[in-house]
DNA sequence: GACTATTACTGAACGATGTTCAATATTTTT
DNA sequence: AAAAATATTGAACATCGTTCAGTAATAGTC
């Protein structure tokens, strides 16, 4: 109940717009009750972000339903997570802009969210690096998805005029498939 | 004044740790005054981040000093912009982490120093570039800014386990030659 | 059903936040 | 010295996250 209402208002408002107390109306209790559920707001948001990474981890795995090359596979889970992005702005936007405080650090639960994220960019890269280190592999797939997290981050933010929806997507289409060509290209030449 | 004591409030404890009354005690002033400076704490952000750009500008500037072919331009580039990021993380952080209000929008002077630093971009970028249109010149630095500022983004914040200083260097270097590797490799298929 | 133990929830309180503005102090001009 | 202009104050307001003694509701036991 407090999540989805916490996640309600998020839509609505963004992280800004949040407040212990807009949760509570919205759901009829008192603010009180909520630190009878989360240790606090941090805690809290942490919860609604956890379950904003499942979603997207979701899209990203029906995204590669239908691809056949891992080539493809990759620039569909890139356009499937700038599609999610885009489409829930300040959802995603809060799992970055969100930061715990000094002291405070990520719980493992959440980190592993983001690992199995990344398995999924890192198994469709696999047979494409076939003949290259671990380390090798887990280097690309962190440069793809950097990237690709980078554009979403500065069109979601507006920093950084980019242009219409399907501008974004060219963007990243032509970040992943150039960055492969070269990488495959540098490949051949080494044996 | 109040610039200067903001500035290092950031350096020491990020946007979070930013307030108006800890600003007016630094400057020995009471929380009144700054807002006969500026309009509110938005504003004053808004300047700060202002003088970061400033400063991140001027490392850019620099590092494609010594220089010679554009390639290695870019990279320097690159590397500057991930060295800067790492080095004052809370300030660079801010340029981005900052939202303006709902109603608000970005001065166009703000807009102005984004744009300026594209330039130094897209100014590398056209010599390699030469017969191509302006529209994929701005395709191709934004794409490039774009997948760099991801790299910096998820590092600076912790959001992803990246690894020491250097292996950002990794991801960058990597990111910046396979892209344009793959780009010039696809402009000499077209003709 | 009456009594107890357990759980669920309240709402007032605390300190800190951004922001405003009548009142006061300081400086400059006449 | 008086007047005008400028600079600064500090108290007030609404809102925020967070806590916790106290009350209400439920479950369990005899």
């Amino acid at each position: 109940m407090v999540l989805i209402a916490a996640q309600s208002i998020v839509e609505a408002e963004g992280l800004a717009g949040l407040s212990a107390r807009k949760i509570a109306k919205r759901i009829g209790y008192t603010v009180g009750t909520l630190y009878l559920v989360f240790r606090n707001l941090d805690d809290l948001v942490l919860h609604v972000n956890a379950r904003t990474l499942d979603a997207l981890f979701d899209k990203m795995q029906q995204s590669i339903q239908k691809c056949r090359q891992p080539r493809t596979c990759v620039v569909a889970m890139g356009r499937a997570y700038v599609q999610f992005a885009t489409e829930n702005p300040n959802l995603w936007n809060m799992v970055f802009e969100h930061q715990l405080a000094e002291g405070e650090q990520l719980p493992h639960w959440f980190a592993e969210k983001v690992n199995k994220m990344f398995q999924l960019v890192e198994t469709q890269l696999t047979p494409l690096l076939e003949n290259q280190s671990e380390k090798k592999i887990d280097l690309v797939s962190k440069t793809i998805w950097c990237g690709v997290h980078g554009i979403c981050s500065l069109a979601v933010t507006g920093k950084l005029d980019i242009g219409n929806a399907e501008s974004i997507n060219v963007l990243t289409d032509s970040l992943i498939n150039n960055y492969l060509a070269g990488l495959t290209m540098a490949m051949k030449g080494e044996q």
